[in-house]
DNA sequence: TTTCGGTATACTGTATACAGTATTCAGAGC
DNA sequence: GCTCTGAATACTGTATACAGTATACCGAAA
């Protein structure tokens, strides 16, 4: 029989909200004055509260949330001292993903992750958000190619918050090309085939992101 | 005026279910065979279904149970190149706290872990799960000690999957002596001052304990 | 005007009720 | 005995109802 099985993949009204809200968060529809209540929400969305509670249950887990003592669930804020912890994070996890690929140095690997850098940096006059966006993809293709769904998951969680957190509007006055343009530096790092340079190369542009962000924060009134 | 708020920290019930589940599955009591159904719990505990689905859901989300097709949440299996996915992963959380603490090279830091040490390496005759557990401790002391809640964060998350997939039951048959007597080199390594150092001792730990488990999952018939 | 007290309000947490779907099992037909 | 069909069962997912608690508001007393 050629029938595959159908999987059903029950996809929850909960996922749907929790989606819906990071959107929102990313967009910057919510902001940090905003106050989330289940009873509105369940109400926008013409859903029960029991979806709209699980969704909001579990960005407060993941940190991007809290419950206001005054009720209501509100973004989370960060602090600087946070933000150095969340970029040695990033350098945890892609540095670790730098290792891998550099011990394996495959040539298709190589030409593929040259491919996906050039595709992002396309970007005619880009945005904040895009910038932010291409920046992702290109290191999430690190991530993927590596081929760790431990170190994935980690680095989902990292980014996700760092967008919770609306991380990238203090970048608003950084100078984004400079910072989107020294990928494929990465790439020869790994052609290196040493795990220790590899490592080096990549929490060096971790830390010059970091770095950038600082200054745009400080920028920033 | 001297008082403290009071932090009223509502605990909610899916928490405490959430770590009673997590106690049953660390000693045991739930193993792989057993489906988890909620309107059982539930009465098991004497509380209503939602704050159970809450702490099932929760599990699900991080991959220790996953919900059976049949009905029943059941705890998630894990292959063995997932294992070295998860090793990998440690190797990359702890050696960023050791590059940390390597850099730090603070005197008092480095007595307290080795004291720390001490106190956990004091086991006679000890069960698999209490050499699991000082294991654990140790390590944490380190995670703890970089400061860093993020690794933190993700420490705990590896350490219980792990945890969870009773990856320990596999150290059965291992020389757990072996496996936890090198911890005090960790700390030498960390008063080289030298981060690259700090990374390859720590990395190489996880590695022997890869292998030994390897070697341990292969002796199990 | 400020402070106190009490009631109304708003919101969460928990329980229960309802609906839909997959699985199991018993019985009919062969 | 074996296969197919359909009803019963056993679950989850979603909606709603209820209870408790913290905040806000408002009016009275100093």
């Amino acid at each position: 029989m050629a029938l595959r099985s159908i999987t059903t993949q029950r996809r929850r009204l909960a996922d749907e909200v929790y989606d819906q809200l990071v959107n929102a968060i990313m967009s910057r529809e919510i902001g940090p004055d905003d106050r989330l209540v289940q009873e509105k929400l369940a109400a926008e969305l013409d859903i029960s509260r029991t979806p709209v509670r699980e969704a909001l249950l579990r960005l407060e887990k993941e940190g991007v949330l809290h419950l206001a003592n005054s009720g209501g669930f509100r973004l989370a804020k960060i602090s600087e001292e946070e933000t150095l912890e969340l970029y040695q994070a990033r350098a945890a996890i892609e540095g670790q993903a730098a290792r891998i690929l550099a011990a394996r140095n495959d040539p298709a690997e190589m030409k593929q992750l040259r491919a996906t850098i050039r595709e992002n940096e396309k970007l005619s006059n880009p945005s904040t958000q895009d910038y932010f966006a291409a920046n992702r993809s290109i290191h999430r293709a690190f991530m993927e190619m590596a081929g760790n769904r431990f170190l994935l998951e980690m680095f989902d969680m990292i980014w996700g918050r760092a967008m919770a957190f609306h991380l990238f509007a203090a970048i608003e006055n950084t100078d984004i090309a400079k910072s989107l343009g020294n990928h494929m530096a990465l790439v020869d790092a790994l052609e290196t085939g040493d795990r220790a340079t590899a490592l080096e190369v990549f929490t060096a542009h971790i830390q010059d992101g970091f770095e950038l962000h600082l200054d745009g924060i400080r920028r920033t009134p």
